[in-house]
DNA sequence: CCTACCGATCGGTAGG
DNA sequence: CCTACCGATCGGTAGG
């Protein structure tokens, strides 16, 4: 069972091994997490992990991978039903709150963990994590620009402000979760999305 | 000129290797921060330094204790003379993102990094960290509350919610300016902060 | 504050 | 996917 493993076997046995390092390396960072330490968890030998990526390096990609595919699925999965504009954009900041709320990743969000333990380096792995945050933000500011364009957001609104508002948010939702371990954190969040994303009542008057 | 310095001396060294320390620990991690590199960063052999700390672990203490007082002194002083209010906490705000503004460390804001990197663990280290991160808010709560029972805020203002948001903001402002050196956050912070920090209008043709 | 160590663990390789 | 290694570096100690 161990060696001459098929390659369906294989294959399952590095989703294993990416899927428990994404979990890992949410507490410990994803510099943090070794092979050995991962081996060890996994009950596999240092040389049965690596040989499967080469390097740590590309181990640590095949986790930014793995985290931006889980978060995808976690955030933009809930809303796909919902129609453009406001309600799909307040659909995917409640499927985010609750993301973070559930604790889906044992140590929060992999994405901000990442990005502060990378942003001072250079090198693929933090290439790739800005990439992905540049990704998902861009997305988020389509959707927003769409409710606005739409007319459920006050046609002066300023887009790029908003995003800004929403991600400090979110950022502020993990670090209060995870540093405090602040409940109270996501009814904060909930309340600052709420008024982000409603239209101004006195325009509204107007029209 | 090395060995047998004086306690004069030898408190100006260990003030080196802490203020040094401070600078590498905000970009490599508090726990990426090795004896090594620091010793040799600094032209001095391992036990050289380790002699000023006894553990990696008192090193690392030490650190966080220079940087809440770098942050105190950067961020409290400025507003020194302002009296206590909505001016105060303007001041405030203002030194805080000029503080994230100038990189005054290398690696950004020192707080966010160590938050995101040991709010998963156990710990001396990790209990400081959130010692440190809390008394700061507690104290920006109550510059908020003063704001609002001296009549600067709407009276019905949610003062935790505030805070939330602001400390958002600054989340954020750290984020943007380490991971996609995007010099256009500052403004979006300056933006958000100003809007919550400006009494409700319509509450004020009311006084 | 230095030299000279210590055992443990790091990422990675050889060979099966 | 395993055993058995490799050199380098980790935190830390002994002794001066």
């Amino acid at each position: 069972m161990s060696p001459r493993n098929s390659a369906l076997e294989a294959g399952r046995t590095r989703r294993r091994i990416v899927d428990r390092g994404l979990e890992l390396s949410s507490v410990e960072g994803l510099e943090g997490l070794t092979i050995g330490r991962l081996a060890a968890d996994l009950g596999m030998s240092k040389a049965g992990v690596l040989g499967h990526f080469g390097t740590k390096e590309s181990l640590q990609l095949a986790v930014v991978d793995a985290a931006a595919e889980q978060f995808m699925h976690e955030v933009t999965q809930p809303a796909r039903g919902i129609p453009p504009g406001l309600a799909h954009l307040r659909a995917l900041c409640e499927a985010w709150v609750s993301y973070l709320e559930r604790q889906v990743l044992p140590g929060g969000c992999f994405f901000t963990a990442a990005a502060a333990e990378f942003d001072g380096r250079t090198g693929p792995v933090r290439d790739a994590i800005a990439a992905m945050d540049a990704l998902w933000l861009r997305d988020l500011g389509i959707h927003i620009r769409r409710a606005i364009s739409a007319g459920d957001l006050p046609p002066d609104s300023d887009g790029d402000q908003l995003l800004y508002e929403l991600a400090g948010t979110m950022l502020a939702l993990n670090h209060h979760l995870q540093l405090h371990h602040d409940r109270r954190a996501s009814t904060h969040a909930r309340r600052a999305i709420q008024r982000l994303l409603t239209p101004d009542p006195a325009l509204k008057a107007l029209r």
